[in-house]
DNA sequence: TGTGAAACTGAGTGCATACTCAGTTTTCCC
DNA sequence: GGGAAAACTGAGTATGCACTCAGTTTCACA
């Protein structure tokens, strides 16, 4: 059981790193230390094993945002939304590297022609928006959200910004951190009664 | 000079919709209706070819600001704001596989080692991001946009939320097209004075 | 029309790749 | 300890790849 999750660590690495197609078993293999047939015991093919990744990732996502919910009380809903907007850059620093691979165009072609990818994407970016508008919601019940506001869209912008401020960090682009506060400020103004 | 182009012009859909290392000179070749031979012969290496594409591209974005920003006469930076995101999003559907090819991964692992990756694309954001900066501070001087608003860092987060909006659209995760008003709305809200 | 240069061709080359398989080692339960 | 199943191995195979090159066609201009 151990190799094969080191297979699977050192495959995330390298799939978000290096991309699919210049990811090779051959050095895959002797990153992880296996044989390379151990590779293609545990999943029959490079395909797969990506599939076996993905899988993983979804559900570690959906595991913290459950916990994430629990055991937390807000002030407000205005308050939730931004702790979940905090909550999202810090799982995108806690896992990294599937992050990353969440941000290659490889997995959403696979997922045109194979309906397991597609149902995975799908899993993570229902429960990454769901959370983001549940927020708001609650935010419109309690008041300290505007009323204009409308739930699932804005849902899905707030998500778009976040996600920009991790891809600024992951491609090197600029200096993320700086921008935190101002990505909160950002929404409060966009967002508040 | 006419199979040149055919093949910066092919080449770009590939690379933008398969990748990278998945368009072999092969498939290019004959979907061009070039002999494989050709192509090598106007572009050294693979990745020459692929750094002409982003040459181009680079050349064409900038063009296109420098046009926007001629015979236009804004009413406010505000208003201008708001202008230069919807030119940016009809300039991601005029340059679809353009800006399909600035979303993928490959090209900043190209621009770690080889600089002229690098130059293009910081021409290019710079190039962006700059604008929505002018119109930012445009904003700031005639009083429609809020004191409180940094201009660099806010023109970073507008951009992130345009850019967000293509990748919905590019990615199919999303009708785009829906969020548009909301996006506009969400904007005006967090600048407004 | 003749000539040199530029554009173009496609078979050929060597190398990297995903995956297989026949055999070996480890694990685990009686 | 025995024996069966599961885990593991790595040399081997067929395929596809980027790129080359010796030769042919097209072009521009005198």
């Amino acid at each position: 059981m151990k190799k094969k999750e080191s297979i699977l660590k050192v495959a995330t690495f390298m799939f978000a790193h290096k991309g699919f197609a210049d990811t090779s078993g051959q050095e895959l293999a002797r990153l992880t230390g296996v044989a390379e047939g151990t590779i293609f015991y545990h999943f029959k093919t490079k395909e797969g094993l990506l599939l076996a990744i993905l899988e993983k990732t979804r559900d570690e996502i959906v595991d913290q945002f459950e916990r994430f919910f629990e055991n937390r009380p807000f002030k407000s809903g205005l308050e939730m939304t931004e702790e979940v907007i905090s909550f999202y850059l810090y799982l995108a620093g806690l896992m990294e590297d599937k992050f990353l691979l969440l941000h290659r165009h490889f997995l959403y072609q696979f997922s045109e022609s194979n309906p397991e990818f597609r149902g995975n994407l799908e899993d993570i970016y229902n429960c990454l928006v769901d959370i983001f508008e549940k927020a708001i919601v609650a935010g419109l019940e309690d008041g300290s959200i505007s009323k204009e506001i409308l739930p699932r869209k804005s849902a899905l912008i707030l998500f778009t910004m976040a996600d920009g401020l991790v891809r600024f960090k992951n491609y090197n682009l600029y200096d993320a951190g700086a921008l935190f506060n101002e990505l909160m400020r950002a929404c409060r103004r966009m967002l508040q009664a």
